[in-house]
DNA sequence: TGCTCAGGGCCAACC
DNA sequence: GGTTGGCCCTGAGCA
């Protein structure tokens, strides 16, 4: 397996023992720059968004959540949700659902293992240093934006190509995702703050059972991410990820909108008309709406980030001998993944006009279809041949996962490559992408939807322009070609439904997911 | 050695 | 009578 990236990088723990957490001379240097700024902005409690009043077992939390979670778990509490495990969690309504509210505060990070067994009171617990890590990365956001906000968007340009040495942006706290959980479906909290990233490659050992299971070969330090040397893997003769750079033409998709595998920005070789460039004689909408489409497309560097920094922080919290295997990292990679469709569906100006409600059904409706439609543009765009790329930047062989998997893993892995290799024949664009996204996001045909009339309606419009935009510059059946492909998509993300399923039956799934909840949904 | 701050306990208010 | 949530106590870590 290619793996340049290993030897460009400075071997690096991915993980800081708490206890002994190094300072970040940056970090500490900024800081102390930023003495004028020390009074945080007042955060809500990303549990029901009451004033917090400090780190409570793992992140930030109000007095009244903290509370109540010490309780939980003090009294070993177990709670029933009388509706469907999707109650509303804010302010005036926290107290109607304990279970609902215990499963949020696990959701957006709060830590059990941060109560005390022993009950001793005082002192400082071993998330200290963790604590202090979030705030001074947080202090720096606060000084960089304030010193560097007439520069940012050239100061963000040069961060984002170099994408592979880890997204720099350091606060992933709690307002940068989106749980579809009832209310949660209004607050974005679930990525707890206080994870620092890091740009060493990420192996991930594993190895496939003839079956169904992905299990962690032995290595010196089980877990997923080790701290190694480059290359020591491949000496080991162990399967690992290699790490690829994202094009950068993919961080910028508003200014390059190039979308095909090997391209870059100066050499695509289909390369995409720019909206505000193209001729429009026929009087339509059709650049203007797709970009308005692609504004909300979201960052690949970001959601890389973000899905490292849980896996890291999933990590971290559980002990030596508690690694997850590796079907579980690819669940919580697709959990993740969800989250910033999600959040993406969330922030497109389409959706914002539905009705919640109808937001919810719809998104209950076709989240596996948008989970599959993202890794298939995910391979279009990055992809090397024989190869599948991760969200985390990483690529493992098709031929590998094939001749390891169970048969009904296999036949997916088959079916999804091969539509990666129709679209890739079709050379896809970002734009076309974003309007299949759009044409699965808005089913008129879902039931219990409301506002049939005006999902169905922006249906037409985004079906609309994606013909406008294949007819303009590209050959005349790919409009045909790709709404064609919508059926195949539909069907595997129905094999992965059930499969996935199968395997929550099975006890397989990571609990208290968005996946999980979802599953849990359809299958209700 | 004093300060900080996160975990634990207490108890009035509430349901 | 159980739960909630605000307030205070405690004590390890740190400057």
């Amino acid at each position: 397996m290619d793996l340049p990236d290993y030897h460009q990088l400075q071997p690096q723990p991915l993980f800081h023992h708490p206890g002994n957490y190094p300072e970040d001379p940056l970090l500490l240097e900024e800081s102390s720059k930023c003495q004028e700024l020390k009074a945080e902005p007042e955060e809500s409690c990303p549990i029901c968004g009451d004033k917090v009043s400090g780190y409570h077992y793992g992140l930030l939390t109000c007095e009244s959540c903290k509370g109540f979670f010490k309780r939980s778990v003090q009294n070993n509490k177990r709670y029933t949700c009388a509706g469907q495990q999707t109650c509303p969690m804010d302010l005036s309504q926290r107290k109607r659902c304990p279970s609902c509210r215990f499963q949020k505060c696990l959701a957006v990070g709060m830590k059990r293992e941060a109560i005390r067994a022993d009950r001793m009171r005082g002192g400082r617990n071993t998330f200290g240093p963790l604590y202090r890590r979030d705030r001074q990365m947080k202090q720096r956001k606060v000084c960089h934006q304030t010193n560097t906000a007439p520069y940012r968007i050239q100061m963000e340009t040069t961060q984002k190509q170099h994408r592979p040495s880890a997204p720099n942006d350091p606060h992933l706290s709690h307002h940068t995702s989106a749980s579809l959980s009832s209310d949660t479906f209004h607050q974005s909290h679930m990525y707890p703050s206080g994870m620092e990233q890091s740009s060493a490659p990420m192996p991930i050992d594993c190895e496939m059972n003839a079956d169904r299971e992905l299990t962690p070969l032995s290595l010196p330090y089980p877990g997923l991410y080790h701290c190694i040397y480059p290359g020591y893997l491949q000496e080991k003769g162990e399967i690992t990820f290699s790490y690829s750079p994202a094009p950068a033409n993919y961080l910028h998709p508003t200014l390059n909108d190039s979308f095909t595998p090997t391209s870059t920005p100066t050499q695509s070789p289909c390369p995409t008309p720019n909206p505000t460039q193209t001729h429009n004689t026929s009087g339509t909408l059709t650049p203007n709406f797709l970009s308005q489409l692609l504004e909300g497309e979201p960052d690949e560097s970001q959601l890389c980030s973000k899905v490292l920094a849980s896996l890291q922080r999933e990590q971290a919290n559980r002990g030596k001998h508690d690694r997850l295997n590796t079907f579980s990292i690819m669940c919580k990679m697709a959990d993740q993944t969800l989250f910033g469709l999600v959040e993406w569906a969330r922030n497109s100006a389409l959706f914002k006009e539905l009705k919640v409600d109808d937001q919810m059904v719809l998104l209950q409706s076709c989240w596996s279809e948008l989970l599959v439609l993202d890794h298939l543009c995910r391979q279009v765009t990055f992809s090397k041949e024989g190869c599948i790329y991760l969200v985390t930047g990483q690529q493992i062989d098709v031929s590998t996962i094939i001749s390891q998997a169970g048969p009904t893993l296999s036949s997916l892995v088959s079916r999804t490559q091969d539509l990666v290799y129709k679209l890739k024949s079709l050379k896809l664009e970002r734009q076309e992408f974003v309007c299949l996204k759009h044409l699965v996001l808005f089913n008129p045909d879902v039931k219990s939807v409301q506002s049939r009339r005006q999902v169905e309606q922006t249906q037409e419009r985004v079906n609309r322009a994606l013909m406008e935009h294949t007819q303009q510059s590209h050959p005349r059946h790919k409009f045909g070609q790709l709404l064609l492909r919508l059926p195949e998509v539909r069907s595997i993300s129905l094999q992965v439904e059930e499969y996935l399923y199968q395997r929550h039956l099975l006890g397989d799934l990571p609990c208290n997911t968005l996946l999980t909840e979802m599953l849990h949904t359809k299958h209700n």
